[in-house]
DNA sequence: ATCCAGGCCATAA
DNA sequence: TTATGGCCTGGA
């Protein structure tokens, strides 16, 4: 199936893409700037307001930002952040073929996608999401950019739905800020990290830019030697940010499939978990963990709750 | 109400 | 190298 584009004016539709949930990569996890709007979601992305909706079997965008993008750069935005360029179905017939649990993972929700989301962001929010509530993360973001980001609603946006959108802060705006301002946003104690990293980005002390150019392992070593970030939010920020889709995060839901579904070890170490994840999933890693950690906490959400008492 | 969440750091063995 | 406790807050 070969994909049909059509440009209009701040508006965009795309025919004909194959293995694409919307709604589902939207709200699995990785991204925390999306809201359901009736049936289309709205979102900042790297400064520009989207509004997506799947209808009639195809991606529908539209660019609702006070300063919109030219057609060329809309098109090349939307096609990177959803890697609509990428054989997704191919991707997911290859795990299927590897794993008789992912395949069942991907049987039950299939077309979930990887986002490339910007890495400061990406950063910023995993470090946000640690011990954290989904709900409770979405809100500490948005009052992030309400106090510290850019407006990006259009009038017209604004008029429309009600509602003022910011972009995500820069890393020198949120260190002209306090561990105190970033903390009444409901940081709560990540705020010493928070702005600890942005006053280190800002000063050239971190470059994100080059982490991403480095070996794997290497850039995941870059990461945790920062400040508040440890294996799970390096990983994130490689998978979610930087196109590495050997990463594996490891969170409490993975840990859960990995130890009983997987290990058949209720006290299996990360170390353990990792190890298996590279040699069964190898390069694909990443969707292995995104559809397994939706299946996990969706479908199997009370099964893997009543394994881990069991197992006490 | 009481409990604990999509971790990390420091400390201790 | 692996095991604990503390951190803060708001939803269930």
């Amino acid at each position: 199936m070969t994909m049909q584009l059509e440009i209009g004016t701040n508006r965009l539709s795309i025919h004909g893409v194959d293995a694409f949930d919307l709604a589902n990569t939207l709200t699995c996890g990785q991204a925390f700037r999306w809201w359901r709007v009736g049936n289309a979601y709205h979102g900042v992305v790297k400064g520009t307001l989207l509004v997506a909706e799947w209808r009639d079997e195809s991606l529908h965008v539209e660019d609702h930002s006070v300063t919109k993008l030219c057609p060329d750069d809309f098109v090349g935005l939307v096609f990177d952040y959803f890697g609509l360029s990428d054989d997704h179905a191919q991707r997911e017939r290859s795990l299927c073929k590897r794993d008789r649990i992912v395949a069942e993972a991907i049987r039950y929700a299939p077309g979930i996608r990887i986002l490339r989301q910007d890495p400061w962001e990406c950063l910023i929010s995993f470090i946000i999401s640690a011990r954290n509530y989904i709900p409770s993360i979405m809100s500490t973001i948005v009052r992030l950019c309400e106090r510290f980001g850019e407006r990006v609603s259009s009038d017209e946006y604004e008029e429309l739905f009600g509602t003022r959108r910011y972009a995500f802060p820069s890393a020198s705006a949120l260190s002209d800020g306090s561990v105190e301002s970033i903390e009444s946003c409901g940081a709560s104690y990540r705020a010493k990290y928070i702005y600890g990293m942005a006053q280190l980005v800002t000063t050239g002390g971190a470059d994100l830019d080059l982490i991403s150019k480095q070996p794997y392992e290497e850039a995941r070593e870059s990461l945790m030697s920062l400040y508040g970030v440890g294996p799970k939010i390096a990983e994130c920020v490689l998978l979610y940010s930087m196109g590495r889709y050997e990463a594996f995060p490891i969170d409490t839901w993975i840990s859960r499939v990995m130890r009983f579904l997987y290990l058949g070890n209720p006290r299996a170490s990360v170390r353990e978990m990792h190890e298996f994840a590279r040699q069964r999933f190898e390069d694909l890693a990443g969707f292995a963990q995104q559809y397994l950690f939706h299946w996990a906490r969706t479908a199997k959400r009370a099964y893997l709750r009543t394994l881990e008492q069991n197992s006490r």
